[in-house]
DNA sequence: GATGAATGAGCCTTCATTCAT
DNA sequence: CATGAATGAAGGCTCATTCAT
C-alpha cells in the first residue's frame, strides 16, 4: 500500500503541470497534493526543473520506442496499410500518454530551461517518421522527407490534442480520426505545383 | 531617430518573449533592452500581461483577416487551386508573422492567464478552414470538418515552425513546402478504413 | 472667472485628503481633479507635504482666532453663559471648518511628517480653554486645568465629528448638541472621589 | 528565550505602527526590528493589513468585553457610583491598552483600507455606553443618548491620550483624572438652553 | 529518511519629483 | 508659466531552496 514517495511526487507533479503549466505549478502545490513536507521533495528531486525533466523525458522515451515500426508494423502490410497503421498508432500513443504530451505541447517550450526536451523529442519522432517514409518515397530529398515528417507530426498532434484533450474523447473515435487525417489533402493530389 | 517609445517597448517585448518566454521575460529585461526606466513601461502598458495581450491579439486579428478567402481566393480558381493556395497563403502568413506565431506556439498556452489568447485564435482559424472545406466536402459532418481543419492547422504550423523558425529559411522554400504538405498521405488515399 | 490655480489645487487637495486620507491621496489625483498638468503642481507647492501643511495650518490658525473669547464672549455674560457659549461656539466652528477638522482628526497624526500640525493645534486650543476655565476655577492646578481643557476638546470634537461628519447633519442640531454635551456627567457631581 | 516568532512580529509591528503610523511602517522595518527575514513575516500573516487587523481587532474586542458593566459594575452601586466607576474603568482600560488605542486614535482612520476597524470599535463602545446611560436618563431620546455616549468617549479618549501617551503618566493619576473629567461642565448645569 | 520553519533574492508595480520643451 | 513624459527608488509579496531537528 505504501506507494513509493517518489512516485507520489511524480503523479502530483504531472497532474499539476498539466493543469497549471510549468511556471504556475509551485513546489508547494506539488508537496501539498502529494501529502508530504516541503523538504521531502528535495530528497527525491534536486529542483523543480528536475521533476519536470525526469517525468517528461522518461515518458518521451517510451513513446519513441512505441512509435518505432518494430513495435507495430508487420511484414505482410503493404505500404498503404503501414501508413494507415502509423497514423492510427500515433493517435493511440498520444491518447495513452495524453497527459505528458499535453504538457509537452503546451508548456514544453515555454522556457529556455526546458525547451531542449521538446526539441529533442520532436527530432527523434521525426527521425522515426523519415525512415518510414523513405521506403515509400525513395526519390525524396532529405529535406522533403523531413518536411513531410514534421507535417505529419503536427497534424497528428493537433488533431489528437483537440480530440483527446480539449474534447475529452476516448479511443472510440480512433478510426474516425485516423480516416479524416488520411483524407486531408486527398482531393488535390493531381494538381500540386502546376496550379501556381 | 525619435522612434515612438511605445513601439520600442513592443519591439523589445516581442523579441524577449520569443527568446525567453512569457514567464522568463521580466519587465526589467524589457525596459533595459528598450533603453528606458522601469517606470516608463507603465506609461504605455498597464502590466506585463497587457503588453503580451496587446501585441499578440492585434497580430492574430490581422492573421485571421488575411486568412479569410476574401483576401486571396479568386472566383476562377477551381477547388484544387483553392486548396493549394490556402496552404501556400497560410505558410506565407506564418512567415510574415513568424515571431508572434512562434510565441503563440511555444508560450501561448503556458499560463492560465494568457491561454485564452491561443485558444481563441485556433478556434477562429478553425472556423475559417471549416467553411472553406465544407464547399469541397458537402457531405462531411461538423465533426469531420473540424478534425480536418485542426489537422491542417497542425500540419502548417509545425512545418512552418521547423522551416521558418528553427531552420531560419525564408520564403524561397515556400512552394517546396506547400507541395510537400499537399503530398502528405497522398499515397494511401485508396485504402482508408478498409485496411484496419 | 479664471480662478487662481493655487486655489484650485488647494480645493482639490482638501477634498481628496478628506475623502482618501493623506497617504492615499496621490499628487496625480490632485492635479487630475484640479484639471492641470502634473508639473504645474510643483510651481505652487514644493511637495505633497507642503500642500497639506499649507492648507491645514492656515485653517487651524483661523480656528484659534475664532475660538478666542474676544471673538464671541461678552462682558455681560455670567460664567454659565460663557460656558454654554463656549461649547456652542466650538461646535459652530467645527461645523464651519468641518472638512479640515475631519482631516485633522482622521489623518492629522497618521505620520511623523505631519503629526506636529495636530499637536500644535490641540496645544493652542488647550491654552485658550485653560485661560477661560481658570477664571471659573481659580483654585485649580495647572494640571487640572489642562486635563479639563483636553476633556472638553475631546468631547466637542467627537460629538461634532459624529454629528456633522458621520451623520451629515447641519447646524439645526446645534442647540441640542450643546445641551447634551453640557449635561454629560451632570447627575454625578455630588459624588466625585468619595465613591471610590 | 525562544519567544514565539508570531509574538515577536506582533510586538515589533505594534511598536512601529505606534511610532510611525500604518503607512510609514514598512514590512521591512517590522522584520528588521523583529530580527528575521522578510519572507518569515508572510509565514505568520498574509499581508501588512493582516497584522494590523489581527492585532488591533483582537485587542479591541477585549476592550469591549472589559467595558461591559458585567465586568465591573455591582448591584450595590448607586447610579452616581456607576458613573464614576465607568469613567475610572474606561481610563484604566485605556491605560492598559494604551498602545493599541493610541494607534487607533492616531492612525485608525488614516486609510480607507482599515478605517472600518475604528468605526466598528467606536460604534460598539457607543452601544455599551448608551445602554448604561439609558438607565439614568430613561426619558432621553436615542439621539441624545448617542450624543451623550460619543461625548463621553471623546472626553475619556482625549484626556487619556494626553495623560498616558503624551505625558507618559501611569495609573497614579487615575483618580485625579477621573474627578476632573467628572467635573467638566459641572458648574453650568443650571443653565442649559435657557441662556441662548 | 522526513519535516517544515526560515531564508532572501527577485519580481511587479507605484508614485513623488524633475526637466526639456 | 505650463506641460506631461520620464525617472528610479522603494515597497509588498512570492517561492525555490536549505537546514536544524
Amino acid at each position: 500500500m505504501a506507494v513509493d514517495k517518489r512516485e507520489t511526487i511524480v503523479a502530483s507533479a504531472l497532474k499539476l503541470f498539466e493543469e497549471l503549466g510549468y511556471h504556475n505549478t509551485k513546489v508547494s502545490h506539488i508537496v501539498k497534493d502529494a501529502g508530504m513536507a516541503q523538504g521531502t521533495f528535495y530528497l527525491y528531486f534536486k529542483s523543480k526543473e528536475d521533476v519536470f525533466r525526469t517525468v517528461i523525458e522518461q515518458c518521451l522515451e517510451e513513446i519513441i520506442t512505441a512509435l518505432a515500426p518494430e513495435s507495430w508494423a508487420d511484414s505482410v502490410m503493404d505500404e498503404a496499410q503501414v501508413h494507415y497503421q502509423l497514423i492510427r498508432k500515433s493517435l493511440e500513443i498520444y491518447y495513452h500518454h495524453r497527459h505528458v504530451l499535453n504538457i509537452l505541447k503546451r508548456h514544453g517550450s515555454a522556457s529556455p530551461e526546458i525547451e531542449d526536451i521538446a526539441a529533442t523529442f520532436y527530432k527523434n519522432v521525426c527521425i522515426v517518421l523519415m525512415k518510414l517514409t523513405q521506403e515509400h518515397f525513395p526519390g525524396y530529398s532529405e529535406e522533403k522527407l523531413e518536411a513531410n515528417a514534421y507535417a505529419t507530426i503536427g497534424m497528428v498532434e493537433m488533431a489528437a490534442y483537440q480530440w483527446f484533450i480539449q474534447k475529452g474523447y476516448g479511443l472510440e473515435k480512433l478510426d474516425l480520426l485516423t480516416e479524416v487525417i488520411l483524407e486531408v489533402n486527398l482531393d488535390c493530389k493531381e494538381i500540386g505545383g502546376s496550379s501556381v
